[in-house]
DNA sequence: ACGATATACCTCGCCTGTCAAGGTATAAAT
DNA sequence: ATTTATACCTTGACAGGCGAGGTATATCGT
């Protein structure tokens, strides 16, 4: 990805959790939607994905299940509890907070 | 700080250096900064202040050098230098493509 | 006089999230 | 048959934040 790896850290659990807002979902089309919803400039490493989908299901946020066999490779499942969605929208509040705080500390108008 | 750790990680120097870019300053007034631009939202822990100084410096980014002897304890003042500027340019930009991107995944407006 | 508080700097070692590298398995395309 | 795409998983290294601890000077209240 183009974003720098600890720019990334730190977001990688809520924008998990957005995707499965949207409706269960599986590693490899989660990341291909961040793909293509940035243009290819962000994605995640696949062990960032699997370890990130390891700790949100053992605190709760996720569940997973195996997909019904159908052609190719198995995929596993994940669906978001109401824990998760809970904290997806702490998130998106912290979200909100870091923004309005990093544009005045960075202060993109130059100068001062 | 409300910051998260892991949010703070990556923006930690950019923040350093546009403080500096607008005029020398030393650790504790640019922490003392960063918490009233904030109104005490954020704030660096100070072994996070003094090792970011120390990679600055290392990396040319900044230069120090103590302050003249006044009254109370010693300041080691920092300066941007012209790398730090380009620097801190760079982040900008990468603030601003950050900030689009993550608009985009975390989607604060509800729903999918 | 003395302790507390504020200013001001610094280091060591732990913790945690990212990710390079390596591995497994299925199906389609060349 | 080999390559490519899909799809999952683990291990160990690395780096930045920071808790805890330390040093030193000046002021303020009692």
């Amino acid at each position: 990805m183009s974003l720098s790896a600890d720019i990334l850290r730190g977001h990688t659990e809520t924008i998990i959790l957005a995707q499965l807002a949207g409706g269960d979902s599986y590693g490899y089309e989660i990341n291909k939607a961040v793909s293509q919803r940035t243009g290819g400039a962000a994605g995640f490493k696949e062990a960032t994905l699997y370890t990130a989908f390891k700790r949100l299901e053992q605190n709760g946020m996720i569940t997973s299940y195996w997909g019904e066999d159908g052609p190719g490779a198995r995929r596993r499942y994940y669906a978001i509890t109401p824990a998760g969605r809970e904290q997806l929208a702490a998130d998106r509040r912290e979200w909100e907070q870091t923004r309005s705080l990093l544009d005045a500390l960075i202060d993109t108008k130059e100068g001062r």
